[in-house]
DNA sequence: AAAACTGTTATGCTTATAATTACAGATGAG
DNA sequence: CTCATCTGTAATTATAAGCATAACAGTTTT
């Protein structure tokens, strides 16, 4: 399980917390703490799907869509995580005629994704509006 | 995510489809297509739970406990694969004085623990014999 | 034209996962 | 009793995944 997910949900509460709703790659890799040209990889994804906007040259960075309050957890997870559950190793496929080693990687693989679906539709649940508001909430319990 | 829950899943349905719910470590090997310690490795935790038996010494192997087609997938992920939801790297906890920097990974840590909650009540529903089942049904279509 | 950004690729480093080896301990067969 | 066979477990090596870093082309503002 890589961390773009979790990138993404930090990178975007971050934005919508600053009064312009902006930062460049730089200031929000420090608040991440990891590279910049990480954080760029993981909002440039974020900017396809017009999360975010981007403004090049100086002065410029990442700019948060208005409506992205709304974003679900669930659309992140989709985005940047889907297919995580099932990993990259998997038992069977060897050359003998037992019923179980032939079969079970598609079961396994409805397993992982039926799995993967229950996941998606909790998350579906999760705003960025919450995530903010939780971020918010541990500053001042 | 490692594969162990993988593994779990495969040896008991094996053991189950056997005539006399009975294999050793080698002969479960190569239907999982690994290696016979790995193998070990996770029937002597479902030992330790009860759902199987073993037998040491010439003509031994593993015992599928006679109950365990009412084992769910919920079972064997809780004690194989719990925690692998979130991943080994997160982000913040750096020295900002940034909120999000701060805070951000007691949140997501309920994150990911929320939503392995969804996954294992999901997984709850699916039981052992419902994969033998699916395993047996791929045969004859 | 110069400086400050993003977008992207290539490369090296670190950590996680799986394979392999090894051996002590247990059990049944002869 | 003794040997062969099996599990249990730990230590080591190999492979793969994830992250960090560097580099540079392309874009925009000043």
């Amino acid at each position: 399980m890589n961390s773009e997910f979790n990138i993404a949900v930090h990178c975007l509460t971050l934005l919508s917390l600053k009064k312009d709703h902006m930062a460049n790659s730089d200031e929000i890799a420090k608040s991440v703490c990891t590279h910049p040209a990480r954080v760029r990889k993981v909002l440039g994804l974020l900017r396809k799907q017009g999360y975010v906007t981007t403004k090049e040259g100086v002065g410029g960075g990442y700019l948060l869509n208005a409506d992205s309050a709304n974003v679900t957890l669930g659309d992140l997870y989709r985005l940047l995580a889907r297919g995580s559950l099932q990993p990259s190793w998997c038992s069977g496929g060897g050359e003998t005629t037992c019923v179980v080693s032939e079969h079970i990687q598609e079961v396994m693989e409805r397993i992982y994704n039926g799995g993967e679906l229950a996941l998606e539709r909790h998350y579906d649940n999760i705003t960025l509006l919450d995530v903010t508001r939780d971020i918010q909430s541990e500053t001042k319990p």
